[in-house]
DNA sequence: ATGAAAGCGCTAACAC
DNA sequence: GTGTTAGCGCTTTCAT
């Protein structure tokens, strides 16, 4: 913690006997300042170790040039990608991230929330806890005009962009997949609905059925919590079942191939007896065997599209609430695990 | 970008008709305010919505209770479960993260240091890049006493802790595995040995072997770059060679799943013609068939290391290079891939 | 127990 | 092109 003395703009100003103020400017290579005075700041700059104070420059300028993210959970595929997204972007643009994780809780979304205010970040970034069923912890952002940006789990807000993929459609295609490939008693293993996320993918689900005249049936639509134990118990309530059913839809992939893992072992054939389809293309559902038909989560471009468009905004180059939702192109992948029903 | 009027300490302590001086103290709760004076501050303070500008009291007070982190990669499941470890810590102890990432490259690598150095950050946390050689780019920190630790990815040096698993001992006991299973012919495929990390393992390998009294063979030590298509590759090697190896050791699971799954496509049978033990305990470790004996890499508890040695420094409980390196506990996980050779 | 005053280091408006 | 000036909001002696 040796705070030795640091060189500040003055030391420099001192030394080459110029102002403050030009070594100011100098140093961001404003064209206003002479080419041969710019290069004498600069390389001083450099020789005595000088580094810009940000505090001093953000208490004047207002502006932090950091933003904040909020996320459930930062371990896991989708998320680290999408976090991969954001960072390429923002460094890009000089800008930093403060990452915080609220780790599915309300209560750590607020707090979080609160820090990050205080730490005045020029925007936010948010997915959404599970629990999280009111957004009122974001008001204070939305009143100073902080702009802020949902992504993947997200809640409507007029204020607010928000960047998804359109979880109903990919799950209306999964399930129309399974369809037309002759599967007909399709179970569905989905996120709790207070999730949009999840309500959506229930609801292209259901939506597929009804376009094919199926009536729905509540015996096929298991409500967890996606984790792979998840898939597990899933797999024990399949095994339980008097009429089985021919294919299944499961909103994860983690959660599908422990299902899947599980029936293999108790003797079920996959794809013969059941046909799988999962969501995300999580790296294992390249390596369950069979492999996993999933529908394709872009993580990485979904972080991507979030920094550019907060900071675009921040730049003045969009209106964030002009354009309120954007839907993210996401696409079936088939694989070995749903072929043509014999 | 509305910037709305910020309310500051004067403007409390206009309302109030005391001094700016008082506001301060009575909101940090200082013995020196009477009781009744710092209840009314802090009452108003939350009325008005106030929240402390951290610029202009990091400016007065030079320290900004965030620290940095530079890895390769974000989007690695051991990369995003150390990074949440961290993130846990460091929130419970109050500081932010700033989190940057090198892509592998040193130009980034030293622009993140630059980045983070100019921020102010109170200590940094590293994981140095595949192509970093040298690391004087953090000089500048350690010359201004900011503590600085390397985790994972390391290099030596007096005064930064590192925190690492022991590289060699984990290699060389999954040698060991395979060796006291029967196995005689074992490939090992590496990283490039500039790291410290793929170093150590072809070591640890190396060394098992020569207390086996098994003479190394050059063709069965593939240096490749970890990834999936590097397993490819590897297998694609190895179906070339006229005398097949009897097992693979392999520095991560990625590379190992890959030159399993294409070597399983031409018949090779694993474990019964070739045994595997891979390196992370990734997820597809347990998910490849058959499962994958490998080596348990701590992410979590690593990154729980590495801020709690950083902020206990920073409070001055610990002294950084008393210790210089503390060596995490890993184990080898024994699953189906590598059993008692028939 | 409270206040006055002096900056922390930087930037932007304005002047020349 | 460059300098002058006046803060940004907070903390911290030093008085009182």
């Amino acid at each position: 913690m040796s705070q030795q003395k640091e060189v500040t703009i003055y030391d420099i100003a001192r030394q080459l006997d110029i102002s403050a103020a030009t070594v100011s400017r100098g140093l961001k290579n404003h064209d206003s300042v002479n080419k041969a005075t710019r290069k004498k700041i600069q390389d001083l700059a450099k020789e005595l170790g000088y580094r810009s104070n940000t505090f001093a420059s953000s208490l004047r300028r207002k502006s932090t040039n950091t933003i904040g993210v909020i996320v459930p959970r930062l371990s896991s595929y989708f998320m680290s990608n999408v976090i991969a997204g954001m960072e390429n972007i923002a460094s890009a643009e000089g800008y930093n991230l403060i990452i915080t994780q609220s780790l599915e809780t309300v209560k750590k979304e607020i707090a979080n929330a609160d820090t990050l205010f205080n730490s005045r970040v020029d925007g936010l970034l948010v997915s959404l806890s599970f629990e999280t069923e009111n957004i009122d912890h974001f008001e204070p952002f939305i009143k100073k005009g902080i702009p802020l940006i949902f992504f993947d789990r997200i809640k409507q807000h007029s204020q607010c962009m928000g960047i998804v993929i359109d979880n109903y459609k990919a799950a209306y295609d999964a399930t129309k997949h399974l369809l037309d490939n002759g599967y007909r008693r399709i179970m569905h293993i989905g996120g709790s609905t207070v999730s949009h996320v999840y309500a959506e993918r229930l609801r292209g689900y259901k939506q597929a059925l009804q376009d094919y005249k199926i009536a729905p049936d509540p015996k096929l639509v298991l409500t967890k919590n996606m984790s792979e134990e998840a898939g597990v118990e899933s797999a024990r309530y399949i095994l339980k079942m008097k009429h089985l059913p021919d294919a299944v839809f499961s909103a994860n992939d983690a959660c599908a191939v422990y299902c899947m893992r599980t029936l293999k072992k108790e003797g079920i054939r996959i794809p013969g007896d059941i046909a799988f389809v999962g969501f995300n293309n999580d790296p294992m559902s390249k390596v369950v065997e069979p492999n996993l038909t999933t529908i394709n989560y872009p993580g990485y471009a979904m972080g991507e599209a979030a920094a550019t468009q907060l900071i675009n905004h921040l730049n003045g180059v969009t209106n964030l609430t002009a354009t309120n939702i954007i839907i993210l192109r996401s696409e079936l992948i088939v694989r070995a695990s749903s072929p043509k029903k014999r």
